[in-house]
DNA sequence: ACAGCACTAGGACAGTCGTCCTAGTGCTTA
DNA sequence: TAAGCACTAGGACGACTGTCCTAGTGCTGT
């Protein structure tokens, strides 16, 4: 296998501490531990924090854009891949209990310090709202598209958020089934509106 | 009016910084700079920074429990009560769209953290849950009444979530009046089952 | 009038933050 | 072989962090 970079070592290992512990929770120490290089070398591959920051909103993009994918290419039809969509948060539930949706507590987080990548972030949210609005079109609902989306994207985060709050694994698989409930209805609305 | 002592003061800065601009980004210099007081002064009033996060949740229960009480004692039905919940949303949508919801945030920033006040913070939650499933009862749906309140509560949060990700006004909106039609069925639902 | 106490200001403290600088590797290319 | 460059280690920097200490205020009760 080729040895990966020190560079993306560094977004690799940044990327998981800013979710663990948050932005501003992680140090450049920590982050330099965590790879196991000297504090004073990354300035070489990355001039700031919020640069790294920004390699890091890079690299999530990238990954979900290939999950998307992934799942679009599955030859599925639409319900299947929405349900792929949703499956994420059984498979990521441990995940979740402990640190939230990394999308949303980063947003979260951007959003109380400011921040100038605060759009950037939000973009991840765009790729899965686009890419829900595709299946749901898909699914018949042209018009209700983007909304169906936005309500299944703010349904998921709600989950997440609660489920972080109260750590109950239960809770998840409960409201999964109501989604999974509420998506199985959704044709028949669709064809009488 | 009987002058706010500088304890309450203290509390009162720190509740509005923690929530604008997260725990973490939050300095002793700042609360004591937003209430005109010397950094060294509130160590007499507070031993260490998590003694005013305590204090802060405490407040936070206190004005919760308070805000529950008045809509309870209100004397309308259990639909309405609960519609002023659900409304919270429209009338915060502003300070929402800028820092989320006060509650999940903390909640998720805690989280993170891994910091002992964590349980303390969700009990918040507990409150809103409790007196949710409170008026679930109400409505009739004695065996669903905590699920109904979770999944209420789920929703208002991932509402919050995407609200302030995407800074929309028209998305909270269009969810709400989701929410309440979602709440004009459960009669029927409950009825049924 | 005086002792006692609640309260306040301001600085000292060790530690950590993000950032920058310098010296020194070892590989690449001419 | 020699020059150049990508990369690394480690420390210095000023600013800021949470915490603690001391001195001084003004009100309280005796």
């Amino acid at each position: 296998m080729p040895a990966q970079s020190t560079r993306d070592q560094i977004v690799e290992a940044a990327d998981a501490l800013f979710y663990e512990s948050g932005l501003e929770a992680t140090s450049f120490a920590d982050i330099a531990a965590a790879v196991g290089i000297s504090r004073g070398n990354f300035y070489h591959h990355f001039k700031a924090k919020d640069d790294i920051l920004e390699a890091v909103i890079a690299r999530r993009m990238e990954r979900t854009r290939a999950m998307l994918d992934g799942w679009q290419a599955e030859g599925e039809g639409p319900r299947e891949r929405i349900l792929s969509f949703v499956h994420m948060l059984i498979a990521n539930r441990t995940q979740i209990m402990d640190f939230g949706c990394p999308v949303g507590t980063l947003c979260s987080e951007l959003a109380k310090l400011d921040h100038a990548a605060q759009g950037r972030a939000t973009e991840i949210f765009g790729l899965f709202r686009d890419w829900l609005a595709e299946q749901m079109r898909a699914l018949g609902a042209v018009d209700r598209a983007e909304m169906l989306a936005l309500h299944l994207l703010a349904w998921s985060q709600g989950v997440a958020v609660m489920a972080t709050a109260f750590k109950d694994e239960a809770f998840i698989r409960n409201e999964v089934a109501g989604i999974e409930r509420w998506l199985a209805s959704l044709p028949d609305f669709s064809q009488s509106t």
